[in-house]
DNA sequence: GAGAAGTGCAACACTGAGGTTGCACGTCCA
DNA sequence: TGGACGTGCAACCTCAGTGTTGCACTTCTC
């Protein structure tokens, strides 16, 4: 049982390039590590870390089958990370409007960014 | 310029604690590299570093105020990513669904949905 | 004009992420 | 029972990201 990864640590794992393709994949069908590895132009040890990562992240589950283990993408998590994610966005924007709107006062000609 | 970066470098941009301090700075305030660099524990090169990537990635805008460069968080592009993620995260649910729907009736069909 | 403050650029160091290969060990099946 | 297939573990390599320092240049202010 990992504790919840904190924000960063969820973006981190999605900045990956063969991270996506491998959640695109799995989010497509559920597969083994290796048969990921046949599939993608990595070395199935490469797949496997990444499996780590994700799964650490809470994004994909492993459920063991036979001899092989079967991965699948988990989008709950990613859900959670997005209403978050949007959350802090409307606070920014929200906090931005709030000082535009206070610098409205015509005394402080500051867009002066023409030389 | 700068191309609107895809899903991954949107996540990578997001993917560090330090850029998560400046973020949530810019989120409160305006201010500049230097300021930043007076508040938080690293060199305001790393800063401006982080400022180049997050300005990349559109999460900040840069305002030239005199001598100083004034920054502020921006969340219209973190809510983009976010409503991009949710819907991401909604498709593999589905699909995931689906298939269990499906391991015990299989009558049903699978939802086309491109991630 | 002098000095303080801010930015721009470059060189450098260090760490960790991403990837590879090799081998050992379990599991399925003909 | 042996071979094919899948996973587990470990050593190793490479490079980009994060951070530092130092110096030059611009801009504001007194």
């Amino acid at each position: 049982m990992t504790a919840t990864p904190t924000l960063p640590e969820m973006c981190a794992a999605l900045g990956d390039q063969t991270r996506w393709d491998v959640l695109t994949r799995l989010g497509q069908e559920t597969m083994s590590a290796s048969a990921l590895a046949r599939v993608l132009p990595v070395s199935r040890q490469a797949i496997v870390k990444h499996l780590d990562v994700l799964s650490e992240a809470g994004l994909v589950t492993a459920e063991r089958r036979g001899r092989e283990i079967v991965y699948a993408a988990l989008g709950s998590r990613l859900n959670a990370l997005a209403h978050e994610l949007d959350r802090i966005g409307n606070a920014w924007d929200a906090r931005l409007r709030a000082l535009k709107s206070l610098a409205e006062s015509p005394d402080e000609g500051l867009p002066d960014d023409r030389t």
